[in-house]
DNA sequence: GTCTATACAATGATAGAC
DNA sequence: GTCTATCATTGTATAGAC
């Protein structure tokens, strides 16, 4: 691995971004793109990203589903399953901060407007919530409860993120999935 | 709407699925499946399905979204919202017959095998979750409560599906479903 | 008015050179 | 690691056939 190779990863999916909001997903293709970036062509761009629509999410994140499995792994061992999920969001939300706001909202934005993306968004929705599900089963915890404990996390963290994304106060995102997971677990006796 | 239209329809979707099970999905072009339904070109498959994957999962499928949103604002006023999630998988587990079972199983697996397919999947499952979500707030249930109903029958739904296409007993989807929404709910106090 | 053929653009794979 | 070049396939657009 070269020592370059970050900085064109990251100029790539800057200048993606940019392009997408210019002119639409659609509208752009994979040479404009790395055109941009500095004068690359397209063979580039999918040596770095396995498909077009894989930019936007690989963008500024690591492995999410490393950071919660972890967590959930780190949890003490008298907890219960909401308690290891409470900690896998506290981590997963402290990735991020407030100057990533603004970026998160903008590809946010983006995604919205296109189903393609959307799908992909689906997918990785689906992924974290396994990778906590199958945390939680390392610790021995059943298999339905450990699904239904991953889905509450994974509603928690996509309230709290729409939200943090979507308007202009400055709550942290931790404190936003704090409260909406306390929210949800009230929630759970009122469903009949 | 032409006389001959949804046999049109039936074949693609026959051949498609023959195909993908003989050579994989990948390998599979959209010409091959033209050709094999009878001598057509992708032209007229491309008439009948928006792409590729859909084929797969338009084929035997109304929409199920439909199915439960109906089901949802058909259910008794005192319904609680699970109550009413209930009578949603009872509609849409009525769907699958036990003839449709053989057929499930093979379409699950050509799905479980390809990623692009997963990607769809997610998508779908989303896609169920949210109609049932819409459904309980048009009966003024709140929000988080809506969306947790919601998520809690979707994966009561395909756990249970997942049961069923999968194995050789033969009890019939409903039961299941009922089923494991009951274990669900009885695990619902044991989250902490 | 439904269906089909032809032409075209873009994604993504692959092979070879620097 | 990157570039050129070529290729197959998906998916669209347009125009025509039954």
């Amino acid at each position: 691995m070269g020592r370059w190779e970050p900085d064109t990863r990251r100029r790539l999916a800057q200048a993606a971004l940019e392009l997408f909001i210019e002119q639409g997903y659609e509208a752009t293709t994979v040479n404009q793109i790395a055109e941009r970036a500095g004068g690359l062509t397209k063979t580039t761009f999918f040596r770095h990203f396995p498909d077009k629509r894989e930019v936007l999410f690989a963008a500024g994140e690591q492995a999410h589903g490393r950071i919660v499995a972890d967590a959930i792994a780190a949890a003490p061992d008298g907890a219960t399953p909401l308690q290891a999920v409470a900690a896998a969001l506290d981590a997963l939300a402290a990735v991020f901060t407030e100057e990533r706001r603004e970026f998160s909202a903008r590809l946010r934005a983006v995604i919205l407007g296109n189903s393609e993306l959307l799908e992909r968004a689906a997918l990785k929705r689906a992924a974290l919530a396994e990778a906590m599900a199958d945390a939680l089963r390392k610790r021995d915890v059943p298999d339905l409860a450990a699904s239904l404990s991953a889905d509450l996390g994974t509603r928690a963290f996509y309230t709290a993120y729409d939200q943090w994304a979507d308007t202009d106060n400055h709550e942290a995102l931790v404190d936003l999935t704090r409260r909406t997971l306390d929210e949800l677990r009230a929630t759970l006796t009122t469903l009949g």
